[in-house]
DNA sequence: TTCATTATGGATTGATCAGTTCAAAACTCG
DNA sequence: CGAGTTTTGAACTGATCAATCCATAATGAA
């Protein structure tokens, strides 16, 4: 019926997802969004509504992969609840320190984001908010689930437990844009579960 | 011999500070600078070299406000050291629900400009930089005085408990910028002080 | 007062911004 | 093949960007 398109729709939202992520929303132009998709400006507006509905998208789509993989390992009852915070504290070391180009790494689009964004875009705060309360409800879960089983000692409220643990992946991730390497986020685990486990 | 100012430039380089700590770098137009200092163009580009040379000048006296600040708590031999990271931790809690107009606050200009800048501005990279050594270096002296007077129990390397309280800090700093209120800063102040002294 | 010097406001610069328009190209279906 | 529909590239729009220019105002020193 019609011309069809000669482009990958979910290959085009990745790399616009990677340009945002290493470049924040604001100094990423739409000719970069054209260059990094390698699309023409008509291609991109006829497929995405603006470039704040691209990056919406590709926001969404960055916090479904981070945070599914991520609630894997939280529900893994193969491991006990201390085991499970462990492998996800690796997985944010490895993460800070695979995608580095040179010295330092672009972080985490969810970080970067809540700093950039969130006091000024209602509908990127809301995708943040809605993704915290759900990172925030597995984490307390694997707690409960740590301190009925022996594995978390700490006496501490789970859901506050919860909150410091999120905290201390978004401490850890600013470290990594900082300029810590990796012996030094896996300490800043590694102390972190202490609080838990000590 | 010349016609004087009319203006007072630390006033001004407040003013740009705050504007570039609320909305980021890149989004702060020069006119919005304008409006914040309450000068005209001429004024500012006569007495600032640029955008770029105005945000180094603020950011440098956020950090050595900032900083100075923390450090005279860390070097007051009045507390015990786990005081001072108690009265560190509650410093960081007040900024953060102090400067709040309506959910939200502005974060922390250095935790701000690392997400936004550190990975394509070498100068702010730099002054940051030397910014975190300067607390890492004070934190650790804290912490080696608690391992030795004995309110700090960790038996970890005093180094690797300094990044992770920095860490700690900074993760406090995002959360209360995704919305954690006042109660939930502190439960994360206080299980950060357990991993130290539990 | 007069001269030298700086501060200031407003107009202006060229570049870049996000987004639109339009004609030509490319495809499907009849 | 040809009608109908969508994609695509390139030119273009008005707005805004950081920064400059210039004429005028305001001052201190002589």
């Amino acid at each position: 019926m019609a011309r069809p398109r000669t482009f990958d729709e979910d290959g085009a939202l990745d790399a616009a997802m990677r340009t945002f992520w290493e470049k924040g929303y604001e100094a990423t132009s739409t000719q970069d969004l054209c260059d990094a998709t390698g699309l023409g400006r008509s291609s991109i507006y006829n497929t995405f509504k603006s470039k704040h509905d691209l990056f919406e998208r590709a926001l969404s789509r960055y916090i479904d992969s981070m945070t599914t993989s991520q609630l894997a390992v939280m529900e893994d009852t193969r491991l006990s609840a201390a085991e499970r915070l462990r492998t996800l504290f690796a997985m944010v070391v490895d993460a800070e320190t695979a995608h580095r180009t040179g010295g330092r790494g672009p972080g985490c689009l969810t970080v970067n984001t809540t700093v950039e964004l969130v006091a000024r875009d209602p509908q990127a705060a809301d995708m943040l908010e809605r993704d915290t309360r759900r990172r925030l409800t597995a984490l307390r879960a694997v707690l409960e689930e740590g301190q009925r089983d022996g594995s978390i000692t700490s006496p501490r409220d789970a859901g506050a437990l919860a909150r410091f643990v999120n905290a201390a992946i978004a401490g850890m991730r600013i470290s990594s844009q900082g300029g810590a390497d990796r012996a030094a986020l896996e300490s800043i685990a590694d102390i972190t579960l202490d609080a838990l486990t000590g």
